[in-house]
DNA sequence: CGGCATCTTGAGTTGGGTCAATGGTCGTGG
DNA sequence: CCACGACCATTGACCCAACTCAAGATGCCG
């Protein structure tokens, strides 16, 4: 799933960097059809990405955390195709189009960073794809919380002790499930012991147990 | 989902590339692990990406025809995640890394088009992520039929007369269903009047209809 | 403390998967 | 040119994972 923390990149930009922006939770950082004019790098905080089919239809399509860019979704129209909430108080870079294009005219190195960045949204998203397409409930949760774990860790957190920033709703349309089901399969793998689920705190007790159940499928 | 052709774009492109090379059905431009250098934009024919997870586990992430480009996987990690293997006698042109960054250092729009590019991408997988993750099994047919009809249209084809150039199992995994299921819904959409179904050769009959079966479901 | 949102749990239903048999189509070789 | 075999697609019968609907439980905030 989504892009580990990338300390390389991130400090290359943020000498860039200088547009910083404090957003509450709830509110909206761009909004589907809205000018791209500016992509996001989060500092601190909890963003999510939505897109929004014609008929209402919904579906979450990320969840940033610090040191993770969001907002490439605007560069193919020039217009964003995802609303984006921050899900908790967070703390944003606005990186505007006008910088992108001057990193071109600096080195080649800034410009293959860039690159690199979009090529690992699209790698998430393949994951994704690979996820909701060819997995079953309990494995597309189980990956989701060893995911969440890997980008803790990767900042420097606790790769057991998880604070889900989302409700139950949200991860249910991340995973393309519905909340109940959700609810379910945190109660089971709580009874089989991988996990220990107080609210939105989540502690993982058997990270290989929760591999296991990535891999436990119908099979070939 | 998909890209549409993008002739403004690719006329660009076509001005620079040179390598152009043919590859027989079944046979893999690009592997799973493999050193990226280059991406690669398709003149003729019909090439399918999909992605392999350790348990086996595979899933088609993207068919690919005249005027789209693949490849874009490799660049964030150096290495291609999915595999690439043509669904026919195709016809491809090579763009290697070091024309990329050649681009780089000319034009402002050239850099800008192949953001663009990249941009496109993205989109065309949230659209899929979207499908995946909440749309039923005959909606995700439907809106097939018509992003491929758009793409052929797009092509000076006309868009009610598909042929398909995957087999059912291919389009199963693309749309994350059973083969079992894409057949009997071809066979619904027939006995509703939508569609005309001879082996690999579709004829829409309403248009309309499909677009509707899109957005029939359990509804907000 | 009450009111509201979120989460959990249960019971019943169903969409889509599984398994198995049949039917087409195509390419190859006698 | 036809017959055979391999592969692919369709269809049917049955089953189960996940959804739906509904009731409670829990926690949070004013």
């Amino acid at each position: 799933m989504p892009t580990g923390a990338s300390s390389h990149l991130l400090k290359k930009l943020d000498m860039l960097i200088s547009v910083r922006k404090r957003v509450k939770a709830g509110s909206i950082i761009y909004h589907t059809g809205s000018q791209f004019h500016a992509i996001y790098a989060v500092k601190s905080g909890f963003i999510k990405t939505e897109i929004l089919h014609e008929d209402g239809r919904m579906q979450i399509t990320g969840f940033y955390m610090s040191g993770e860019i969001l907002g490439f979704d605007g560069i193919a129209t020039d217009h964003h195709i995802c609303t984006s909430i921050a899900l908790e108080n967070s703390e944003i870079c606005i990186i505007p189009l006008s910088w992108i294009e001057r990193f071109n005219q600096g080195s080649d190195e800034l410009q293959r960073h860039f690159y690199k960045l979009m090529g690992r949204e699209i790698v998430r998203d393949h994951t994704i794809m690979l996820l909701l397409g060819s997995m079953q409930t309990e494995e597309r949760v189980a990956a989701f919380m060893l995911n969440l774990s890997q980008r803790f860790q990767a900042r420097g957190l606790s790769p057991y002790s998880l604070t889900l920033r989302m409700k139950r709703e949200e991860i249910g349309s991340y995973l393309g499930m519905k909340i109940e089901t959700v609810s379910r399969i945190l109660t089971k793998f709580q009874e089989q012991g991988l996990l220990e689920v107080q609210q939105k705190n989540i502690r993982i007790l058997d990270m290989n147990g929760l591999k296991r159940a990535i891999s436990q499928s119908p099979e070939i």
